[in-house]
DNA sequence: ATTAATCTTGACAAAATTACTCGGACATAT
DNA sequence: ATATGTCCGAGTAATTTTGTCAAGATTAAT
């Protein structure tokens, strides 16, 4: 039940961007300075999320990405949902997923369970918004730009 | 996100030991047939079970295991955690564990997130017993014993 | 036009984790 | 004694994770 880096970074480059974000593009070298990401490994992050409409990319020199929404539109699921697939503890109950699903879905007492794991979670990153973590960035500390955490 | 088979295979292992208990010890050998999982995986789930207090072993022939507490004392929560370990997003944010805390705890935007869905999915997994489970399968289902679920 | 900066793509590989299997020791009912 | 179970630790193949790397495409600045 944990998320990979690719979530945990993603989060965390999507936040930065989100919070940096003064109209110009912000180039992935700088994201990954300010979170300790290697350039290398955000380029592989940032591909799928410019995929799915929530940065736009801008090429050539001074280039570098910049948010597709505003912030209070990406949540923390459209995040998550892009670089770690669908957000469920088994397979057999993802929606999008028809191919997982169990020969006898229909009486089993597991998937009552894996259910509920899934919407709870599903429910929570859904109601947060990058916009909520600048507010609570903005209230927690003024200056620091969370360089030290590791997720 | 995903739980491993560890927590999943544990987790229908108690279910059919609870399910089936009469008094007698339940060998592995049944609950393996029943659920269609190795002996000799269902070993190495067993083990940290019984340690953990949630079974009881009865050795030599006709031995087997049986529950160490009423169903109704045994949630999906003990379960999982003896299992999967901590349930949580991501290691800086499981309680016994000090030692994967990050510098900047106190400061951290993503852990805010991250407590949240700890929370929630901690929340579902404790509220659910072994005898809420076994309510649900008879509602459903009195006949069935869940063999073609793969989770 | 040339250059330098930056994104884009796909291949590759080391490391870690998962998902088991196996062999043998031990305990007990018959 | 023997058959039937649990108990324990080692080992291992497959998969996933976590990156690195190189070559190419695009564009701003000069
Ligand atoms: S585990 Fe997939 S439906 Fe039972
Ligand atoms: S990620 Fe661990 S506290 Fe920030």
């Amino acid at each position: 039940m944990k998320l990979t880096t690719k979530g945990r970074y993603g989060l965390k480059a999507m936040f930065d961007l989100a919070l940096n974000s003064n109209g110009e593009p912000i180039k992935l070298n700088a994201i990954g300075e300010r979170q300790g990401i290697s350039v290398n490994y955000l380029e592989q992050l940032i591909s799928p999320l410019r995929k799915a409409g929530l940065v736009k990319s801008v090429r050539g020199a001074q280039g570098g990405y910049i948010l597709a929404k505003p912030a209070s539109e990406i949540t923390v699921r459209d995040i998550l949902v892009t670089l770690e697939g669908p957000i469920v503890p088994v397979d057999c109950v993802s929606e999008d997923d028809d191919e997982n699903l169990c020969t006898h879905s229909d009486c089993c007492v597991s998937r009552i369970i894996y259910e509920k794991i899934r919407d709870s979670i599903n429910e929570v990153v859904a109601s947060i918004t990058l916009q909520d973590m600048i507010d609570d960035h903005k209230q927690i500390n003024a200056t620091n730009i969370q360089v030290n955490c590791k997720n």
